[in-house]
Order: structure tokens, then C-alpha cells, then sequence
RNA sequence: UCCCCGGUAGCUCAGUCGGUAGAGCAAGCGGCUGUUAACCGCUGGGUCGCUGGUUCGAGUCCGGCCCGGGGAGCCA
């Protein structure tokens, strides 16, 4: 038997049956009374941006008890014929012969989302309910598209998802600040004989933090499956309050064997055109929005990206496009120093006005693992930059030659002991290899010009807020 | 963590020189209409972030604190 209900999309784009009654449920956005003795209830359930147009006439046994009180938010079952629609603003609707709400709003005049634009700032305050909106509803299906055509694009290319793990006991992978995780009781903490406090009593028999990047694990992956990537939740507990930094976030990290940083480029160049392109294919009607609510031209700055080559330039180079500016920067540009927001917004900004791909670091500023080049002052890492949100990708060719390796990490004050097993990969058939992280809501950003990543994250956690 | 801006109705905001609270939207009621963020009228709705101070009188001026946003740093 076929399934009477159908989604909101099916209907509008004229999938549903017209010879026999269907059913689609969802959620009031809004209800308009005609005195004709029709209310028309405009309704939505998630799967497309526009909603779909009940036509209830008053000869429905609960008209005026019930859908004369219908507001914002409540839940119904509508059943009904679908038929071309005579007005203007849908191509089909449905005549309804039964509605049955099936949750009522409490309080219609507390109800928070409303009919009319509110602020992503608002939103953020009533994130359980914010899904009800265009904005948010639009940015979660294109996170779920995004991250679709990303697994698909790994898959097709032979690479193998691995689960790198969300505990782990390296305490020092340089990426940040860390989240203890512990059984201790905070109140009565063991000591050792020393005074310290003795965390072979935890539950792991010694210290444990939430992953800050699984590219260390996944390395060993790589060593033997070649190809793979990681795509999982990420935790940093730096004090950050930025448009662009939440404290639990999402990364794809790809690594690959047998490869150097300009093959570690051109995967990253890969994976954004392809996302982007299926993106562009698959959720036509939410980027249009996104381009015309958000970021006017935003459709055409995603063709521009797919059909063009990333600039790939040196450090070294783009310290001299720096100098050459005629910019007043507040930070000056010298080799040898990090690159600034300012400096980043410049070059992708301003200089090539599209995402740039900035390789060959300084040694001195970059973490242990990068790999050292031949000239002895720099190591073979790249940063993707993008227009509005800085660096999406952040990548590298790491060290695999076990001696360089130990003198970095003597360098950067790194005990080895912590790192018997990251040292073995290269002690036991090493192999130049490379890797990048892509941050996901970053990208999410990117694609639909929400100006904050708190927005393309359902529950956003940063210093002060994990309400929800 | 630092710098800047902000906090007034459910939401978005206005509030002049310090004189006792306003609009639009939402909600409730009514009118009108195959309507389209409908429209028109009426009504209800406020701990002016908290706290202390100055003053005859504070949304408004001053101090402290809390919260939010933007920027910087850290980075993805």
C-alpha cells in the first residue's frame, strides 16, 4: 500500500498523487482567514524552504473550535486533495477534507518565532526552536548536503573514513587548549606522595582530553590504508569569542600516503570544487535564499570558485605581495612573522578576491610534526584562506624522517616519551605523507554567508554557553 | 583574555535638555478579502539587565557587576 503522507517538497514539485486524498504533516508558519469560509494555513515540515498551502473550509467539523485558533508553531496532520493551485506563490496545494492538530502552542504570545525576521543573535537564545525558521532550517539542510557530497567524494576517490578517537592522552598536540576529562571527585582529589595530584587513580590511569584534531591518529591509518580521512567533533577550550571559533566543532581531515604538500593542495582544491558543485546541484533552492536574504551574489561567487583555479602562492610570496600593498596594516609585514587577520583578508580579500591557497611557512612558527624543507627555514605547510572567514583548511606534508622529527620536537620542548607510538610510524616503514583539516562549519559559512559559525552548528558551544 | 558597541513590551527598535513609557510586528477581539511576511480598526501587554549613588525627580547622569554582539589573539 502506498503511504498516504507526503513531504512538503514531493508536493510542491508535483509528486504527490491527484486522484485520491494524501496526507502531510508539519508545523504552522502562518494562517490567513477568508471570510469565502476558507482559511488558508501555510505549513512546513523541513523538507523544502517553501511551505506547503492548506486550504481549509469552514464545513470542516472543527473550523471554528480549532483552526480559527490555529497560530505559529502548532503541529498538524492535514488530509486532503492536491490540486494545481489558483493563485499566485505555489504551483499545488491541498483542499484539505480533514485537519488534526496534533500539538497546540501553550502560550501563542510567547511563542518566540514569529513571521518576520529576527535576529540571528535572538535565534541563538532559543536555539531548540530556531530549526523552525528559513534560516536555520535552509543552513541545516545544506550542512547535511555538504557533508554528504563530502563523504561521497572520499568514498568515490578511494579513501576510507576512520573513526579516530574523542578521548585521547596526548597531552601536547599543540593545537590548543584542552577539556580534562576525569572520573576523579573534584572534592576530594588523590594526591601521590608529592603533593600532585595522582591521576593513575583516574579512569584511564592517567591524564585525558577531548581530541583537539585526530590527524595523529589518523596518520597511522594512513600508513597502511593509504587513503583516508577523519570527520568528527573537535574540542578546543580556548577563551575564544569570535564569529569563527566555537569550542566544539567539526573537522575533516584527510591524510594521504606516498604524497608531498602540492598533492596535500590539490586534494583540498578537489574536495571544495566538488562539495561546492554538488551543493550547487542539490540544494538549489536554499542557496537562493542564503543569495538573496544573506549574501546577495553569494550563487555566483560558488560557480565563480568551482570553475576557477585556486591561487597557489609562498609564504615567501605573499609576504612580498604584502609589502608591495601600499597598505597601512597595524601589524607590519616581514618575513619570518605569522600572517595577521588583516594580512589573510588582504591577499584573499582584496589581492585575488577568491580562496588562496598560502604554502611554505617559516619553521619557527609552525607546529613539530610540519615537514622541514631543504632550504632550512621553512616546512611544507599551506593554509586555505577564503573570502569572510580566513582560514578554512590548514594543512601540511608531515616530518617523516625519524631523526628531523626528534629535533623538532626537541625544538619545541616536546617530550618524546609521549610520542612512542607517533615515532614508530616512522621507524616502521615510513613514507612522505600529507594531511590537512577542513573546519565543517567554516565551510558552512563559507557556502551560505552566515557571517558566524555559531549559526551553522545546531547547538553552539563557546566560553559561557552550553545551555542547550 | 584585550579593545569597541549594546541591553527599553514576546520580537525589532525610538525615547530630545533629567520631568514619570512609545511605534511597527506578534497576541486577543472585530471587520474585509482565493489569501501570500495580507490589509483595516480596537484591546491587553513593561522589574527600562542588576546594584549602589547624585537629584525634589533617573530609561536618561556617575560607580560597580552581569549578559550579548563585533573586532584582535589562539586556530579550523
Amino acid at each position: 500500500m502506498r503511504d498516504p503522507v507526503f513531504s512538503a517538497r514531493d508536493i510542491l514539485a508535483g509528486k504527490a498523487p491527484q486522484d485520491t486524498t494524501v496526507k502531510v504533516r508539519g508545523w504552522v508558519r502562518t494562517r490567513r482567514d477568508s471570510k469565502a469560509g476558507i482559511s488558508f494555513v501555510q505549513l512546513v515540515d523541513g523538507s523544502s524552504l517553501q511551505p506547503v498551502q492548506v486550504v481549509a473550509p469552514n464545513t470542516l467539523p472543527n473550523y471554528a473550535d480549532e483552526i480559527l485558533k490555529l497560530t505559529a508553531g502548532c503541529a498538524l496532520e492535514a488530509e486532503g486533495r492536491i490540486v494545481p493551485s489558483p493563485a499566485k506563490g505555489q504551483p499545488f496545494e491541498m483542499q484539505a477534507s480533514a485537519v488534526k492538530v496534533i500539538g497546540w502552542v501553550d502560550n501563542p504570545d510567547s511563542y518566540p518565532i514569529q513571521p518576520k525576521p529576527h535576529t540571528l543573535e535572538f535565534l541563538r537564545d532559543v536555539a531548540h526552536l530556531r530549526p523552525r525558521t528559513n534560516v536555520i532550517a535552509a543552513a541545516t539542510r545544506v550542512r547535511h548536503t555538504l557533508a554528504q557530497a563530502i563523504h561521497r567524494f572520499f568514498d568515490e576517490n578511494g579513501f576510507y573514513w576512520v573513526n579516530t578517537p574523542i578521548i585521547t592522552s596526548s597531552d601536547a598536540e599543540g593545537a590548543g587548549a584542552m577539556f580534562r576529562v576525569s572520573t576523579l571527585d573534584l572534592a576530594n582529589l588523590p594526591r601521590t606522595s608529592e603533593g600532585a595530584i595522582d591521576f593513575t587513580k583516574d579512569f584511564f590511569a592517567r591524564e585525558a582530553f577531548l581530541t583537539v584534531s585526530g590527524q595523529l591518529n589518523v596518520e597511522a591509518y594512513c600508513l597502511a590504508l593509504s587513503k583516508v580521512y577523519t570527520f568528527g567533533p573537535t574540542f578546543r577550550a580556548e577563551n575564544s569569542n569570535t564569529s569563527r571559533h566555537l569550542a566544539e566543532f567539526w573537522m575533516i581531515e584527510p591524510e594521504i600516503a606516498f604524497a608531498d604538500l602540492s598533492d596535500d593542495a590539490t586534494l583540498a582544491e578537489r574536495l571544495l570544487k566538488h562539495s561546492f558543485r554538488h551543493l550547487l546541484d542539490a540544494r538549489a533552492e536554499d542557496l537562493a535564499f542564503f543569495d538573496e536574504r544573506i549574501e546577495k551574489g553569494l550563487v555566483a561567487k560558488l560557480e565563480g570558485i568551482v570553475a576557477s583555479e585556486f591561487v597557489r602562492m609562498d609564504y615567501g610570496e605573499a609576504i612580498s605581495i604584502l609589502e608591495r600593498a601600499g597598505e597601512n596594516f597595524e601589524f607590519p609585514v616581514k618575513w619570518g612573522v605569522d600572517l595577521q587577520s588583516e594580512h589573510e583578508r588582504y591577499l584573499t580579500e582584496k589581492h585575488v578576491k577568491r580562496p588562496v591557497i598560502v604554502m611554505n611557512y617559516p619553521k619557527a612558527i609552525k607546529a613539530f610534526y610540519m615537514r622541514a624543507n631543504d632550504d632550512g627555514r621553512t616546512v611544507a605547510a599551506m593554509d586555505v584562506l577564503a573570502p569572510g572567514i580566513g582560514e578554512i583548511i590548514g594543512g601540511s606534508q608531515r616530518e617523516e624522517r625519524l631523526e628531523v622529527l626528534d629535533s623538532r620536537m626537541a625544538e619545541h620542548g616536546i617530550d618524546r616519551e609521549h610520542y612512542g607510538w607517533y615515532r614508530d610510524l616512522r621507524r616502521y616503514g615510513t613514507v612522505p605523507h600529507a594531511g590537512f583539516g577542513l573546519g565543517f562549519e567554516r565551510t558552512i559559512a563559507y557556502v551560505t554567508g552566515l557571517a558566524n559559525v555559531r549559526d551553522a552548528i545546531p547547538f553552539p558551544r563557546t566560553p559561557g554557553n552550553a545551555r542547550y
